[in-house]
DNA sequence: CCCCTATGCAATATATACATTACATTTGTT
DNA sequence: AACAAATGTAATGTATATATTGCATAGGGG
């Protein structure tokens, strides 16, 4: 696993769709970020963060 | 400001040029991104984060 | 089983992170 | 002041993050 964001999401019963809305991006990139697909930008991360409730730390940093 | 790595890259003595060789991207990107003039991706914050001995959000979170 | 919602996935398009090159400017040192 | 090293900056090119559309699949509740 590559980082948190899909533990975090579903301890949160938020869906994929509700996560990007709030973030502003679609539904597939949040899909890829959690499956460790690709490499987002720093303020998606910091933007996913925040409506997670969660720091960079938490769900970005030594997670393999 | 919007990061740390300057102030954190200077504490250590370092050029931009080292710090960009280190994490293999051009002194110009360390350059723009110590400015807040852009966006960096996550692998790149993580390469510059190990470097520099810190972690996400020691350089990234929360500084502007 | 049948819906319905959430998620996966693929193709193509667009925006932007980053490279490359080159030159200007700043800053410290003698 | 003069020199050198470090940093700023601008133009253009390339790689890749993200959007868009559309359809397939999985899983839970009736």
């Amino acid at each position: 696993m590559k980082n948190k964001v899909k533990f975090t999401r579903m301890e949160q019963k938020m869906t994929q769709e509700q996560l990007a809305r709030r973030v502003r991006v679609t539904r597939q990139t949040i899909g890829l970020i959690e499956k460790g697909e690709y490499n987002p930008t720093l303020q998606l991360c910091v933007a996913i963060a925040k409506v997670l409730g969660k720091t960079l730390d938490d769900l970005f940093w030594e997670v393999e």
